[in-house]
DNA sequence: TTTCTTGCAAAAAATTTGCAATTAA
DNA sequence: TTAATTGCAAATTTTTTGCAAGAAA
């Protein structure tokens, strides 16, 4: 659980605590491989025997989001979804119907972003990036049926 | 308008029909530089002076998204946000102060989308990239203050 | 005609807030 | 000790649904 451990200290920094509630949502997210609601996340940690409500996991995430140490959206489903924003800028690739997520390390981004910015006049501070396809699982299974 | 023609055909291809709400709804996307939320969307209906509900609107952007008509996200804010999806396969650049879109046309993902899929057994059917920073204007209004 | 769509009111779901009690630093 | 955090209950906000009336093909 170094992951977890290492975004503590990051929240630390910004002069929050560091409680059960809080790290046992890090590490519900941080064992998951796909993005989890809130409620979700509210489950997994009961299940994990800690004691919490939904109102806290709501708070904490929105201070997770705020801290920069997770990711919010809602793309592809009704509810928001977040995710833990991983230590290594790298992006993902979602399959559309098990939302499994595989992580990708190369980024062909970083020169395009810097050229596009500087003929547009900004500033770019990051990026977003994903893609979206089928895993070879589910398209076999789509065969079989 | 010739823009909320052609998705007016897309749509009454799916055997839907066109109605003065729904073409109201396109044409207040269209004329957006930004994403909306719901509520947006249904006041600037309103402003046009056609009648509509905010039922009426969540229900045809429902429609809309299943269409694949329009995006939805959440990412920057707490609302569901709603985009024309642009004819040309092209990107957003978006200001994190003031919330302004700039088309990006080049894509530099075809190519690597092809080869990551390969490699990770994926059929990659759609992608998603956006660049996020601070544009011209609101970097000087924010060494004046 | 026939089927889809609208708008209202009401319901359900998602998210936030007030406040007293608890806990980490 | 003290400032941040929790959990409950209640409030708010966002989104969906049932149903009768209205509009498009």
């Amino acid at each position: 659980m170094d992951r977890v451990k290492k975004l503590s200290s990051k929240l630390q920094a910004q002069g929050q605590k560091m409680t059960k509630q809080r790290r046992a949502i890090l590490e519900v997210l941080s064992a998951s491989d796909k993005p989890l609601t809130a409620e979700e996340i509210f489950l997994l940690v009961r299940e994990r025997k800690e004691n919490t409500s939904l109102t806290t996991v709501y708070r904490n995430l929105k201070k997770l989001f705020a801290a920069g140490l997770i990711t919010r959206e809602g793309f592809h489903d009704d509810k928001a979804q977040f995710q833990l924003l991983s230590d290594c800028h790298c992006h993902n690739l979602i399959c559309l119907n098990c939302r499994k997520v595989v992580k990708i390390d190369e980024c062909p981004l970083s020169s395009f972003a810097k050229t596009v910015g500087e003929r547009e006049g900004f500033t770019i501070t990051e990026h977003r990036m994903e893609l979206y396809g089928y895993c070879s699982d589910c398209l076999q299974r789509a065969k079989k049926e």
